[in-house]
DNA sequence: TTGAAAGCGCTAACAC
DNA sequence: GTGTTAGCGCTTTCAA
C-alpha cells in the first residue's frame, strides 16, 4: 500500500540507505557511472515499494527539458488534424515525449495562443498545424527560443516544415480523370492564396497541359477546405452553361459538399459527373458513392514532423524540410468513364 | 530587442531595482499584499522591457500546480473524441489551464499509458475518455493522487463522471421511427457490455414497450462503435428472412456502415428502410441520404467535465456527476414513413 | 511596503 | 562506487 503522499527521490534513497544522488543514478539510465549491482537492487526495490514516480516538473526545472511537445491545431473537426495528431503522438511517445495540444481558433485574432504555447518553458518544441499562412504566426514563432516545425505548409521566413507534395497529388488526381476520357474538368480549389491551394491548382493545370487539353477545358472555383465550401462552390459550378464531366476537389470535405449538391440536383455520380478528391480518410468510404481519392500520408506527416522536431531538440539535426509524396490513387466508385456525348449538343449515341 | 536568453524574475527584479519577492508580488495578482504604485510601475516596465515570461515549470515545482489537465483519448478517428477535446480545450483555457493529450491505443494492453499520465505531477487533473469499461483503468486511476473525471461512462468504483443520457437518446430515436409507423425495428447496438451500449439498448426496448409493440418486433445486433462494425452487423441483419423497416443505430459510425451495405444491396433509404442514429456530427450531413440523428451535446460534455474537474482541483467541488440529456432529433432524410405492407405476410392495408 | 531566505524535487558536477 | 552539494526559477513565509 503506497503512502497517501507521493514519495520522492529522497524517500527512496533513505529507504534504500543510499545517498540521493545514488538513487538518482540508479533510476535514470546512469551514463558512464556504474553502480554496484547490490546497491542498484536495493534502490529499485525501495522505489517499487514506495511506488516512486519521478516528479517531471522538478526534473524539468533542473534540466530545462520537459519532454513535452506543443502542438497547435485549428479546426479539430477536419479529420486531417486528428490524423496528424495521431501520427505525432505516436512518434512523440516513441521518442519519450508527450504532446500538449492547443486548439487555435481560427477567429483568434489575438494570436495570444501561439505566444502562450511558444512562450512558456513547458514545451521543448512546437508543432504548428495552422491553416493560415499568417505572417502573424511567423512572428510569434520568431519570439520563441524553442525549435518548431510547421506542418502542412511552408511559411516565409520559417525554416522548418513538413508538407505534402500537393502538386503531385493534384496531378495524379487529374491524370486519373483524363485517363478515364474526361476532357472538361473542373477544380474545386483550396484557398487560392494558400500554400496547398496554389500547388494543387498548379498540379491540376499541369496535368491538363500535359494531356494537351485546351485552356478552356478547365474551370477553377475556390471551395476552401470545408464541407460548406464544397456545397457553395458546386452550386456555383452547376450554374455554368456547360457542365464539366469530371471534378478534382482539393480536399475531401469539399468533395463531400459537392456530392451533396449533386445528389440534390439529381446529377448521377459517376454517371454524369466523376469526382476525385485529394486526401483520404474513413469518410471517403462512407460517402455515396464511395469517393475516389489520392491518398496523402497524413499520419506520417505528423510523425515525420515530430521526429524531425525531436532531432532538432536533441541537436541531431539543424533543420527539418520534409516533403511527402502522395501514396497513390484509392480507386472507389465516384469516378468512371466520361459519359457519352456532351450534354449540350446531343449527337451520335445515347 | 529581447535578449537571446530567456529572462528570469531575478533579471526583472534587478532591472527594476527591487527584491525578487517584490517583483514576484507585482507580477502575480498579489493577494492581500499591497505594493507601492511607483514600485509596481518600475517592475512592470522592466518585465516588458526584458520580455519576461514566467517559467511555468519553476512555478509548478514551487506551487505543485501546473495548470495543465491531462486528457486520455482512444481512437481519435471517431469524430466524437475530437469534439470532446474541442469542448474540453475551450473550457480549460477559459479557466486558465492547458490540455495535455494522450492517445491511448485500445490495443495498449499494458495500460502503462494511464499510469504515465496519472503518475507524473505534470498534470493537475485527468480527463479520461476511454471506450473500455476496464477495471484496469479504474485501478490505474486509483493509484493517482490527482483528481479525475471519466468521460462518457460510469465505472465501478470511480466516482466522477460526465455522461450522456443514453437511455433517453435511444428512446427518442426509437420513438421517432415508431411515430413514422414503423413496427419492425432493429437496433444496431453498441457494445452489449458497455455502459452506453446497455443503456441505449434499454432505451430502445423501453420505447418499443411503451408503444405496445410485441417483443418479436425487435431485433438486436451488436455493431460496436465503428464503421466496419456497422457494415458487418448490417450484412448479418439482411440475412434475416424478415427485414425490419427501421433501424436505430447506437452510433453514427455504425449507421454509416449500415448505409453502405444498404446501398450495396440496393435497399432504398428511407423508401424500404429508415435509419436513425445516436450522435450528431458534420458527417451525418455528408452521408447519402443525410442521416437523421439524435444530437448529443458532445462538446458540452467535454466542457462540463472539464469545468467539473477544475472545480475539483480548486476545491470548489467534491464530486462530479454530470448527465447531459440529448439535444433532440435532427431530422434529415434517412427516415421516412414505413413502406406499405409487411413483405412477409401481406395483410389488411397497403 | 519591501527584503531575505527557505525550499519545491531533482540532476550533475565534484569530491572522496 | 558513492556521497555532498549547488542550484534550476519561482512563491511564500517571516522579519524588518
Amino acid at each position: 500500500m503506497p503512502p497517501s503522499t507521493e514519495s520522492t527521490l529522497a524517500d527512496v534513497a533513505q529507504a534504500a540507505g543510499v545517498a540521493l544522488s545514488t538513487a538518482s543514478r540508479v533510476l535514470n539510465g546512469e551514463r558512464g557511472h556504474r553502480v554496484a549491482a547490490a546497491t542498484r537492487e536495493r534502490v529499485l526495490a525501495a522505489a517499487r515499494e514506495l511506488d516512486y514516480r519521478p516528479n517531471a516538473i522538478a526534473r524539468g526545472l533542473r534540466t530545462a527539458r520537459t519532454f513535452t511537445l506543443g502542438i497547435a491545431v485549428p479546426q479539430l473537426e477536419n479529420p486531417v488534424f486528428p490524423q496528424m495528431i495521431v501520427g505525432a503522438e505516436a512518434a512523440a511517445r516513441e521518442r519519450g515525449y508527450s504532446l500538449l495540444i492547443s486548439h487555435v481558433a481560427e477567429s483568434d485574432t489575438e494570436s495570444r495562443t501561439y505566444e502562450r504555447l511558444a512562450s512558456v518553458s513547458r514545451v521543448d518544441g512546437l508543432l504548428v498545424a495552422t491553416l493560415e499562412d499568417e505572417t502573424r504566426l511567423a512572428q510569434a514563432l520568431a519570439t520563441t527560443s524553442r525549435p518548431y516545425v510547421v506542418l502542412n505548409r511552408k511559411l516565409r521566413g520559417v525554416d522548418n516544415h513538413a508538407v505534402f507534395d500537393s502538386f503531385a497529388a493534384a496531378e495524379m488526381a487529374t491524370a486519373h480523370l483524363i485517363s478515364l476520357g474526361h476532357r472538361r474538368i473542373a477544380h474545386l480549389a483550396g484557398r487560392l492564396k494558400g500554400y496547398n491551394g496554389t500547388r494543387r491548382l498548379a498540379g491540376f493545370r499541369a496535368a491538363l497541359r500535359a494531356a494537351g487539353l485546351p485552356r478552356d477545358a478547365e474551370r477553377v472555383i475556390p471551395a476552401g477546405y470545408t464541407f460548406e465550401g464544397g456545397v457553395i462552390a458546386m452550386r456555383e459550378l452547376l450554374r455554368d452553361p456547360v457542365r464539366p464531366t469530371g471534378i478534382v476537389a482539393a480536399t475531401m470535405l469539399a468533395a463531400a459538399g459537392a456530392m451533396k449538391v449533386l445528389h440534390g440536383e439529381g446529377v448521377a455520380i459517376p454517371g454524369e459527373m466523376s469526382i476525385v478528391a485529394i486526401h483520404d480518410a474513413t469518410i471517403a468510404d462512407m460517402l455515396y458513392p464511395p469517393l475516389t481519392t489520392v491518398r496523402l500520408p497524413v499520419q506520417e506527416l505528423g510523425a515525420s514532423a515530430t521526429r524531425g522536431l525531436v532531432d532538432l531538440i536533441e541537436g541531431k539535426a539543424t533543420g527539418v524540410a520534409i516533403t511527402l509524396p502522395p501514396q497513390g490513387l484509392v480507386l472507389r466508385a465516384s469516378t468512371g468513364p466520361v459519359p457519352g456525348p456532351a450534354p449540350k449538343r446531343p449527337s451520335r449515341r445515347a
